[in-house]
DNA sequence: CCCCAGGCAGCGC
DNA sequence: GCGCTGCATGGG
């Protein structure tokens, strides 16, 4: 397989090194690691568009290889920026009073500075987070791979064993019912709902691309996708931001509520998190935490709150 | 048998 | 319109 590679320096916050290599993942729930040889660096495999990109980070130095040169008809250079939000801004991303209200939140989250919210292809973003409702990571991760295996083209056998690409929205469309709900963790609800946003994308129904334009703002981005079953504001507001690249939105999900509580004192007033609440609970973590890009500080908290004060391990 | 997991839809007030 | 409850499944 001939490789087309180039390098890049990545301005990556003063971590660890195999903590910024780690962190790479962010939510990404189709990465595999490679076996690092070399004690320095840590490498990746990642499947994007179709094509195999295989990552290595050694120092300040990434280094990104492709099957093919371009991605998209971009170049192979541009694309993984764009792909691992490297060229993004990341100054004030909590703004100054957050810092001095939460000195111990502010440190803890800084550790994870390193990390990036990459920008997945659209409809590999919503189809995965559809598979995200009341599950573990590690059952999305395991979701994503069935329906990738099942309904994906198969790349390449290289690396021991198969690779394949995310599924197209006419393979889902079209998919055998009963082979789709086991790969959607049994659950036929959501199988049937992966089947209809499938559909509805394959017809143009549903046009991500327009979603993805510069010209269409968060909330219409938001308004659109919450109209399909299965979707609601968190899955919504995932799709915007790790799809669609929306620094605005705050996906809340479990951890999530749970740290803005214990950390912030903001919870919701009701049991369950009720729409309304949840839009109020955005609006307060936003207000608390600035404007800059409220979705990259939601991620670090996520991942400072699940690591070091929940201690889990999944990533 | 309990609780939890990167929530959502239906129903009743 | 808004909140409470049920739901659906696997894993610890």
């Amino acid at each position: 397989m001939q490789h087309h590679a180039y390098t890049a320096s990545i301005p990556l916050h003063a971590a660890p090194l195999n903590l910024r290599a780690t962190l790479f993942c962010g939510q990404a729930f189709r990465w595999i690691e490679l076996p690092a040889s070399d004690p320095n660096a840590a490498y990746f495999q990642a499947v994007v568009s179709g094509e195999v990109l295989q990552l290595s980070v050694h120092h300040e130095v990434l280094y990104a290889a492709c099957t093919s040169s371009s991605i998209e008809g971009e170049p192979l250079a541009d694309f993984v920026n764009k792909y691992l939000g490297l060229s993004r801004a990341m100054d004030n991303v909590f703004q100054p009073s957050f810092q001095k209200k939460f000195p111990e939140v502010y440190r803890g989250a800084m550790r994870y500075a390193g990390l990036r919210l990459l920008q997945q292809a659209p409809f590999e973003t919503l189809i995965s987070f559809m598979c995200a409702q009341g599950v573990g990571i590690a059952l999305i991760r395991r979701q994503v791979a069935e329906l990738a295996t099942h309904f994906g083209k198969l790349l390449h056998t290289e690396l021991g064993e198969p690779t394949y690409a995310f599924p197209t929205p006419d393979a889902l469309a079209s998919a055998n019912r009963n082979t789709l709900i086991r790969c959607a963790n049994n659950n036929g609800i959501r199988a049937k709902n992966i089947r209809a946003v499938s559909k509805a994308v394959a017809l143009g129904e549903l046009n991500l691309n327009n979603l993805l334009s510069p010209t269409c703002s968060y909330l219409d981005a938001r308004n659109a996708l919450v109209t399909y079953n299965g979707i609601g504001q968190k899955i919504a507001d995932c799709v915007c931001a790790f799809g669609f690249g929306h620094r605005e939105a705050f996906p809340i999900d479990t951890h999530v509520r749970q740290y803005l509580q214990q950390w912030f004192r903001l919870r919701s007033r009701t049991v369950s998190l009720t729409p309304k609440e949840y839009d109020r609970l955005c609006d307060r973590a936003r207000h608390l935490i600035g404007d800059a890009n409220p979705a990259l500080a939601g991620q670090w908290l996520f991942h400072y709150w699940r690591k070091d004060v929940k201690g889990m391990t999944a990533f």
